[in-house]
DNA sequence: TTATAAAGATAGTAATGCTATCATTCTAAA
DNA sequence: TTTAGAATGATAGCATTACTATCTTTATAA
């Protein structure tokens, strides 16, 4: 059985559907791979091009400018990440087990996902974690949110606080705990990685320890009276 | 009596020192404007000349690109706030109280210290919040590193670490809560602002509720046994 | 078969991110 | 008082970036 994941994007965030043709699909499939390899401020659509074997121009019918391409990229991976908690939790009911799968899921290296060919999704998260706060630390911030383009990650967070709430309904800050799991678990891999007198981890860099910080932060909180 | 606070730097942060002269001090507090009012990608060191009534190329003797300044700028904050804890926290022996007044002082408003004449706190305060962590969020944060660019946030980190040892000496991660504090000072900030949906804070975005936060997560992770 | 959408090819332009050079001014030591 | 050195000013230039425009060719579907 073979199946194809497709992820409905908010149209603000192209101007061509990129799921829609090939060359779309290399956009995304090849911008991983070079935002990933050089970082996103040495990344130019020009680039870009020639290693797809297409030009500039030919970019830009499907993006405004490297910064939508940005947003779309962490954008389909906040969506995808819904998709993938809900699929790891289905039949699940102790909310306690669901917030840690959440986090597991949020802290440890992702599988390529292989109902979507072109989206390699451990690149992506790796994408996510080092370049995903400037898809919204810019001066256009606003104007970008009234487009709704930041509601996948809204969508996500929205979703772990729920379940924060039904592990204490009297909880009071579920959806700022919620986007603190999700930032957390990307600042401590990446300082872990780069930084790592930043964080208690040490030298063995093991995701694990980041799930054990995170838990114990997020359990001590809401099991508080 | 007026007094004048001085802030050592690091020596790879600059081409020409410029706390030395009075060109490098408005570079400093022109830069604080300018990256402010438009954001640090619209920031170009040509812009920042014009504002100044001086050349791009004079500039450029002082800091080798625009990134380098950010760094400078963030270093010289945490650099400064360290100072400023420390100042806050003189004679204070209850670790708890300490680790309040550090988390006031991440996030609220900050005052202009009038002892930097050349530099707004205040401001600099909200760029660190919105640019901050585009300083290490960069394909070269290991060579940085190892430059020593971001000592003053180690620094600061590690003094924070060991107030939360303090408090209980079995917390099993304190740098990583240390830095978990930082950020999330700032990005509950940011969000509360910018992405409301994303906080508790509602409408009324006031501050203190995140220090509401930041005091209950802090406290039940290291008062838990 | 014929529109029409997508892609390819090419050109061009303003802004950005620098580097280089030479002249001028200012300061501090000889 | 002269003079050397440092800092600044003024100007030029160049490769790259970030686009926009236009025209042609190639698929595709009605």
């Amino acid at each position: 059985m073979e199946l194809e994941l497709k992820i409905k994007m908010n149209e603000k965030l192209f101007l061509r559907d990129p799921e829609q043709t090939e060359l779309g699909k290399k956009i995304i499939q090849y911008s991983i791979q070079l935002i990933h390899k050089n970082g996103f401020e040495a990344f130019t659509f020009k680039k870009l091009a020639e290693n797809i074997g297409t030009t500039e121009a030919g970019i830009y019918r499907y993006f405004e400018n490297k910064h939508r391409l940005l947003i779309y990229l962490t954008a389909w991976y906040w969506s995808w990440l819904e998709y993938s908690v809900a699929i790891h939790n289905n039949n699940i009911d102790d909310p306690t087990v669901k917030l840690k799968r959440i986090i597991n899921l949020l802290a440890l290296t992702v599988e390529d996902d292989l109902k979507t060919s072109h989206i390699n999704e451990n690149i992506l998260h790796q994408i996510v974690i080092a370049e995903g706060s400037k898809a919204y630390l810019t001066n256009h911030v606003s104007e970008d949110n009234k487009d709704q383009l930041f509601k996948p990650y809204k969508d996500l967070c929205a979703k772990i606080g729920d379940i924060i709430l039904e592990c204490n309904s009297q909880y009071k800050y579920p959806k700022s705990l919620a986007n603190t799991i999700i930032e957390m678990a990307h600042f401590q891999n990446y300082f872990m990685k780069y930084l790592p007198a930043l964080t208690d981890f040490g030298n063995n860099k093991d995701e694990l320890e980041i799930v054990s910080f995170l838990s114990d932060l997020v359990f001590s909180s809401i099991k508080q009276k």
